[in-house]
DNA sequence: GTCTCTTGTATTAGCGCTAACCGCCTCCTA
DNA sequence: TAGGAGGCGGTTAGCGCTAATACAAGAGAC
């Protein structure tokens, strides 16, 4: 590479300090006096001086880098899950380490110790896995500060998250309060054992004394809006009488409207549909779809406040899970 | 923080080795024999050793790091892009830092130069403007491989991106083989000097002899479907006989199908409407929108090795700029 | 039996930085 | 004028790792 770059010793030689001088006055302490403060900044200047973070570290054992782990960004509201979380850490002084597994857990197990490896002072993980969260939680026995952007009140790790059961409840009993009995759900994540909104379905239909029906139960693989699509035609050809759907993501959501929008069904009328995330494309979809909100900006700043405290504490205190209630947005697809 | 960390030291206080045999053998060195590697191994393996990144870098100079930086990731094909980058960086054995510029210059300055400070081995850039380079090409200049992902042939930096201008070329040729004359155009990043859509309708329209008429032109500040909404407003507020609209984005074009289907006008056949980037949520729109695609795994795949060239090269050698011809992918929404 | 040559390991130095400690001045006070 | 007290700066050590070099012991060559 032969990339020549700037060093203390650099700035020393040329001023004539000694290397930690430089050091102390580039860093402002008040043991150097003003005007060697200024020779030493204008020569760092001069230089082009960047202080070489990676050394830093080294003898500090702080990298001021957070890694945050995703399942995959293509869910829109995990990507402003993650800028927001960018934006929140660059304000405090961090940096952002970036990497997705894919839902695959062991490529999450990879990405972590990657992480370790690289020192990271902290990490927010979006499990790809909501249950099996042993090996995150040895990770945070470890001593290493872990937020979890999603979990459960038992996970014995910290976590913020939106609290998706209740969204899932809420959602439900908006749409039994419609009238509806038949009320379908496409859910997602289910084979990794995702099971938080289809609980609150449950538990809103139980309340109701309504059974669930398998029948209206579908889910697919992906959160994609193809996805949403495929799985209304699937529940649509069972012949459930389903009149109202839930989908576990606005993606979903928008595929079944589409679906719905194709074999001339009328929303709400025929069909209500309730999605989740709240994504701006719902709220501008051709019915414009009601949605289980997730509030960005309160998950972010909440799981960053509470990374910075733990990576700041002596010792990792007792986890603490911070569920969000969620609100449910009313649009067209579920109001006549 | 009191984080205990397993050291080459302590393998060699438990095995009985110098620090310098277990390094050598932890990577494989034909000169440690079999059984004292093994040895070595399990020691290893017992006190869960990971090696620490920082101080490899340290002395290898290099971090096996590569700075990404974005304007904004709430553009969906933007999130899309980020994704395959980080994919394609891991299997290379390379991990993404991440910072957004929020599309301010001087944003984008302080993240690059922290990057610098990181001592990132390249860097990636969604460059905020797509003219005013200066900045980034000092950086080359300094000897950091750098690859834009939007760029201008005679940038001076290596570019591999879409070719935007050929893509709003051929959406404006496509509306005006249909026999539409009043096109209109939603552009975004006009204040920042990002013209290239704009070039290529007005070439398109130059080559067809129609002269571009203001009246038909806009750019909204964001990308968003709310922005496009807004924008169609705007546009047929001035009633200048529009019958065909270029949105520089497909969120933009959701947005004014959106208007037009509040107003009750027919798509295509009172308004056609192309996009750009060809997400999934125009595919799946009311009407499904016409979009100019964008080629993610291959500007991905290309920016990616060409970054990975360029950081293995002894000398950086002269930039090039790779164009990917755009597709134009035709659906309902312009077609009768 | 001396001299290489090999094999296996230890020693040393150094990456760029910070932190702990040391030592020299000058100035003030008793 | 002796003796602290500050002010200012240098010296040394060390973060965890790698690379260059040194070295000891045994094998083989003559």
């Amino acid at each position: 590479m032969g990339r020549p770059i700037t060093r203390l010793k650099d700035i020393a030689n040329r001023t004539g300090f000694s290397v930690n001088t430089v050091s102390l006055a580039l860093r402002d302490s008040p043991r150097i006096p003003e005007d060697t403060r200024l020779t030493i900044r204008q020569a760092a200047e001069a230089l082009n001086y960047l202080p070489n973070h990676i050394a830093k570290s080294l003898v500090s054992r702080e990298t001021k880098t957070v890694g945050l782990v995703l399942t995959s960004i293509t869910n829109p509201v995990l990507t402003r899950v993650a800028q927001a979380i960018e934006l929140r850490l660059a304000e405090r002084g961090y940096s952002t380490l970036f990497a997705t597994s894919n839902g695959d857990p062991e490529e999450q197990k990879k990405v972590i110790e990657m992480f370790r490896s690289r020192q990271v002072d902290g990490m927010l993980i979006y499990p790809s896995s909501h249950r099996d969260l042993d090996h995150i939680r040895r990770v945070r026995q470890a001593g290493h500060p872990v937020v979890l952007l999603v979990g459960d009140p038992d996970a014995g790790v910290d976590v913020v998250s939106m609290d998706t059961r209740q969204g899932g409840y809420k959602a439900v009993r908006h749409l039994l309060e419609l009238g509806h009995r038949r009320i379908g759900l496409i859910d997602g994540g289910h084979e990794r054992g995702n099971l938080e909104k289809a609980e609150g379905y449950r538990q809103a239909l139980a309340e109701a004394g309504i059974g669930v029906d398998d029948g209206l139960l579908v889910a697919p693989r992906t959160h994609s809006v193809a996805g949403g699509h495929a799985a209304m035609a699937e529940l649509m050809a069972r012949g459930a009488g389903m009149t109202a759907l839930l989908a576990a993501t606005d993606s979903l959501a928008l595929g079944a409207l589409r679906w719905t929008q194709e074999k001339g069904l009328r929303v709400p009328d025929d069909m209500a549909i309730v999605g989740f995330d709240n994504i701006e494309f719902a709220e501008y979809a051709a019915t414009p779809i009601s949605s289980v909100d997730y509030a960005v900006a309160r998950v972010t700043e909440l799981a960053v406040e509470r990374l910075i405290g733990l990576i700041g504490a002596d010792a990792l205190p007792e986890p603490q899970v911070k569920l969000i209630e969620p609100e449910l947005v009313l649009r067209a697809s579920s109001e006549g």
